[in-house]
RNA sequence: GUCCCCAUCGUCUAGCGGUUAGGACACCGCCCUUUCACGGCGGUAACCGGGGUUCAAGUCCCCGUGGGGACGCCA
């Protein structure tokens, strides 16, 4: 009876909660879904809570479409949460309910500085080679009127901040370096930092998992949080992604929001076993299904250093996806690219079957969509640089040879077809060399396919024979002088 | 400029005082082969520099150098 009641009171007080707050004014970016991902995981991992929360305080630059955006992203990922989204918008009550309470408890003080005024004293600091930072002129005044006047926090003058994080260690700041933020714009509007404690605080975030370019708020959240006497989340800051410039990844980069690597064929399982990759690593492992990556996850083995976003590294991760995921879910996945490339597949073989036979030979999903165009579709013409290399004078001939034999076949299956090429070499006696290419030209227009058998028979008898009588009028007609 | 973070093949990484410095992507050969691929085999390629500590340093410490981040009434 003991050990159980007491194992259940210690689940509770381990109740994992993180959370993935962006912002809504642009796509779910690569660096984003990997701090997502990185909190999803950790959560996950430990039974806990995973929370969407938006952070639109700022008014100004919201969009709607950004959020859906957003919101898209993490459902095509496939990262789910247990709360949200939730919106800051719909948290001003309380917001202003704790910065009125800094206020009455002399934690924090209205400011009336301009911001030209403001902007003078940051541009004198620089002159003398300091850190810019506001100068605490209204700290200690009583007689700034409410109206017009932003509220600042009253931060520590003296003494360390301590960040014991997870994944860089101790880190030390001191007050010094730090300055009165901002609580609350003049319209009352909070800002960032305000709302993201109060947040965490009425959320019980147990674990803040945030990209490294957040190190510097962490002190004065820090310190807003003992302000409010609240008990602190363990913090966790992971590296930059960056660009191949060195830079840090951004939009001239190329693709960074998240949608765009659906667009361009990308399965979503497989960018996050990428960005997993990307800054972790589990032994010599490359590829991890979900249930691996939920179980072998270490938020502590995650590297200090930055790294660089790799383009063909992730490339190579689809492919790996494509070639062994079951066929039917990558049919799912495809599904949008058929759209997308108004490829109607109901009038042709098995989609799984098509994807048998391509999935070798397709790095993206985008370019398997376009390689199984000819199952569906017949074509206008021969490509070009294939009939150049491949028609040659004797094609008709062996074109002939091999739809005479071709039209008698009753059961066409990739035996039949395999035997029918063999005789048609064995009878004109050339090598498989001087038949096969012609014959893949004539009947798919194009130099490349899967084996010739799987190819014909899923291109299947009715095309084939139309195919190759189309491809002996036209080597005919190009050898005809 | 100030503060913070970081530093192993081109890239992602393993390494946690004693290793022929391992793996993966990319690249280059060879094999397989009717095309394109897959696959198999092999190869090129790294500890930023300088000082310490130690019998011993890629591993620990310090200083440089280089890179990144932050310094908003953005988040």
């Amino acid at each position: 009876m003991l050990p159980f009641v007491s194992l259940k009171i210690k689940q509770i007080n381990i109740m994992v909660v993180t959370r993935f707050p962006p912002s809504p004014t642009g796509d779910l970016h690569i660096g984003g879904a990997r701090t997502a991902l990185y909190s999803w995981l950790y959560a996950r991992q430990n039974n806990g809570k995973f929370i969407l929360r938006i952070e639109d305080t700022d008014l100004e630059r919201n969009s709607q479409k950004s959020i859906d955006a957003i919101l898209d992203g993490m459902n095509w990922l496939g990262l789910d949460y247990d709360e949200g989204p939730v919106f800051q918008t719909d948290r001003f009550d309380r917001y202003k309910e704790v910065i009125q309470q800094l206020l009455d408890e002399g934690k924090a003080y209205r400011c009336d500085c301009s911001p030209e005024e403001l902007e003078a004293v940051r541009e004198q600091q620089r002159a003398n080679k300091e850190k810019p930072k506001y100068n605490g002129k209204c700290r200690h005044r009583t007689d700034v009127p409410v109206e017009g006047s932003v509220v600042r926090f009253k931060n520590p003058l003296e003494g360390d901040v301590v960040i014991h994080d997870l994944v860089k260690g101790d880190i030390v700041i001191n007050n010094r370096e730090l300055d009165d933020l901002i609580l609350a714009r003049p319209n009352g509007v909070p800002t960032y930092n305000l709302t993201v404690v109060v947040d965490d605080i009425d959320m019980g975030m147990t674990h803040v998992i945030r990209g490294d370019d957040h190190i510097n708020n962490t002190p004065r959240q820090i310190n807003l949080f003992e302000a409010l006497g609240a008990k602190l989340p363990a913090f966790a800051h992971v590296p930059m992604i960056l660009g191949d410039d060195g830079k840090r990844l951004s939009k001239r980069h190329g693709a960074v929001g998240v949608m765009q690597y659906r667009d361009d064929g990308f399965i979503p399982q497989a960018l996050l076993n990428y960005l997993l990759r990307l800054g972790w690593s589990h032994e010599d492992q490359e590829i991890f299904s979900r249930e691996e990556m939920i179980n072998l996850f270490k938020i502590e083995n995650v590297n200090v250093a930055p790294s660089t976003f790799n383009t063909k590294k992730l490339i190579w991760v689809n492919e790996q996806y494509i070639q062994t995921l079951p066929a039917a879910e990558i049919a799912e996945h495809l599904q949008w690219h058929l759209e997308n490339q108004n490829l109607d597949i109901s009038n042709g073989p098995a989609i799984t079957d098509v994807i048998e036979a391509h999935r070798e030979r397709a790095k993206t999903l985008k370019e398997l969509a376009e390689n199984i165009r000819y199952y569906y579709q017949d074509f206008e013409e021969f490509d070009a640089n294939a009939t150049k290399k491949h028609f040659k004078t004797a094609t008709p001939g062996i074109l002939q040879n091999l739809l005479d034999k071709f039209s008698a076949v009753d059961d066409w299956n990739t035996e039949s077809i395999d035997a029918v090429i063999k005789d048609t070499c064995e009878e004109l006696e050339l090598g498989m060399g001087k038949v096969g290419p012609a014959l893949r030209v004539a009947v798919t227009g194009v130099a490349m396919s899967p084996s010739l058998d799987v190819t014909i028979n899923l291109i299947g008898k009715k095309r084939t024979l139309e195919r190759m009588e189309k491809a002996v009028a036209f080597a005919t007609a190009k050898y005809a002088d």
